[in-house]
DNA sequence: TTTTGAGTTGTTCGA
DNA sequence: GTCGAACAACTCAAA
């Protein structure tokens, strides 16, 4: 038997939060004693990415299918939220609308739009936290971070070990049923052609999804994360990323479920997935402070870095035919599955930024569309370290060798094996270095260079130099200039 | 207030 | 083959 209500509701405003426990705004809402009215306003702010689109709708269609076995209803609609807000409010009288606060510029702006427009019906939005786990611009408020050190060790002293909320068992929804969308209607998905196929097999979008990914890491991930996470072979990644992204897990759940493990707390494997989260917050600290972090560098001497403009060579590394083979399995993989394992997406970005001299915009943009877990502050943050634009960024000498990291992170191949299947026959020694491998080694292999795979796009020791003299020129340029950013 | 040492993820070169 | 140094410049926190 359904509870509904025939008062005024309380709307539930979900966005990056698709999931039911541990949801603050939801728990507000219900706390209002009002019935509620849940919907998600759909896609508005920076264009998601095509691969971002595919995971929306899988996990709207499961937050539906949650919402419905609670006897309620998810609505969606489409538009600019404040009128689609506006709206709703006038259609059913709602009293309060809750949401969770948006952390980056387009969703705080599209926020602040709609708090006008309700304030003006005489409602008032209420933004609740649980994007991250603490409020990334109030920690250290006019004088934010710049090293990520000393920023997870003053969160860690802040995080409370407050548990997680529980899911609802039950909800008390409004008998006031506005228009909606039906989920199809919004073509979030690909068709002619379908590249997104194969991700099924990967992914299991939505709130269940990401509790059952979330118990699959504490139970057969987590004890080996420090020693693992290093080999793309292994699959030793937590693969929280987009469940987080989309809210469909929040990380108090997932820091509350890794700490409250049976794992010696301080040391060891948990402490190094920890810290990734910590990147996570680390991230959104910096786009909370530098808005457009993902068109920008941070450094203004990046503004006279010679880039290159080569269309031809960002095309090779999109499609994973640079000739480095880690690097070309690690576009493909992330083509096949909306995914890239991290050592991988260090080395890949770093190849397009230092070897290639293409702009690390162009990479964000591509890791945008095509990233299931496409975030805007770890991108953009990710980016510009490898750019060493960023906070914190890595050393600009630092210039991944493509090979050596082959070499070093996938020993047996296999990583390789699986997604460039053209050198599959080679043996360790040469499928990292196809190019280094005797004729008859390649023959007997079927591989033939310049035909079955691509020579590098670029000689390694060439490559290497010349990102040294742009970063040099850079350099140069900030010197000449140092009072650019200060009036 | 000043000083000091350390800081996610590397590579290369020469001893 | 292994090992340490060099590859800058700057932020941050502790002393």
């Amino acid at each position: 038997m359904t509870e509904t209500s025939n008062d005024p509701p309380a709307i539930v405003w979900f966005r990056w939060d698709l999931r039911l426990a541990d949801h603050e705004a939801l728990a507000a809402a219900e706390r209002s004693g009002r019935g509620l009215l849940l919907c998600y306003i759909g896609p508005d702010e920076r264009p998601l990415g095509a691969a971002s689109r595919w995971w929306l709708h899988h996990s709207l269609a499961s937050l539906g299918r949650s919402i419905a076995a609670l006897g309620g209803r998810l609505i969606l609609r489409r538009g600019p939220s404040a009128d689609v807000l506006a709206e709703l409010v006038k259609e059913t009288g709602a009293a309060e609308v809750h949401c969770s606060a948006a952390l980056d510029a387009d969703g705080q702006a599209e926020q602040q739009a709609a708090w006008k427009r309700l304030d003006e019906l005489g409602v008032r939005l209420e933004c609740h936290p649980g994007v991250t786990l603490l409020e990334p611009a109030a920690i250290r408020p006019g004088n934010p971070y710049r090293v990520f050190t000393p920023f997870w060790k003053s969160c860690r002293q802040l995080l409370s070990p407050e548990p997680p909320l529980p899911a609802p068992r039950r909800l008390r929804f409004s008998s006031k049923l506005p228009r909606a969308d039906r989920l199809e209607q919004w073509a979030l998905l690909p068709h002619r052609p379908n590249w997104a196929a194969g991700f099924e097999a990967h992914w299991q979008p939505g709130e269940q999804g990401a509790a059952e990914q979330l118990g699959l890491f504490l139970d057969t991930g987590l004890a080996s994360y420090a020693a693992g996470r290093d080999v793309p072979a292994r699959r030793a990644s937590s693969r929280l990323s987009p469940h987080l992204r989309f809210g469909e897990i929040s990380p108090r759940q997932v820091y509350h479920a890794v700490t409250s493990s049976d794992l010696q707390q301080g040391t060891g494997p948990a402490e190094t997935f920890l810290r990734q989260l910590g990147w996570r917050e680390f991230n959104y600290h910096l786009l909370a402070h530098w808005p457009d972090l993902s068109v920008r560098a941070m450094r203004p001497e990046f503004d006279a870095f010679p880039w290159r403009d080569d269309a031809a060579a960002l095309r090779a590394w999109q499609r994973g035919e640079t000739g480095y083979p880690l690097v070309d399995a690690g576009m493909r993989e992330l083509w096949a599955t909306g995914w890239m394992h991290n050592r991988v997406r260090m080395v890949a970005a770093s190849l397009l930024i230092k070897h290639l001299l293409i702009p690390w915009q162009q990479g964000e943009a591509w890791f945008w569309d095509t990233l299931v877990d496409a975030d805007p502050a770890n991108n953009a943050g990710g980016w510009q370290w490898v750019a060493g634009s960023g906070a914190d960024a890595a050393p600009y000498f630092r210039i991944f060798n493509p090979t050596t990291q082959g070499k070093k992170f996938d020993p047996s191949g296999a990583y390789v094996a699986r997604w460039v299947p053209e050198l599959a026959a080679l043996a360790p020694k040469y499928i990292h270095e196809p190019s280094r491998a005797p004729a008859a080694i390649l023959e007997h292999a079927g591989v033939v260079l310049g035909e079955t795979y691509p020579w590098p796009l670029v000689e390694h020791g060439f490559a290497r130099a010349r990102a040294l003299d742009a970063y040099a020129l850079a350099r140069s340029a900030k010197r000449a200039a140092p009072l650019q950013e200060s009036e």
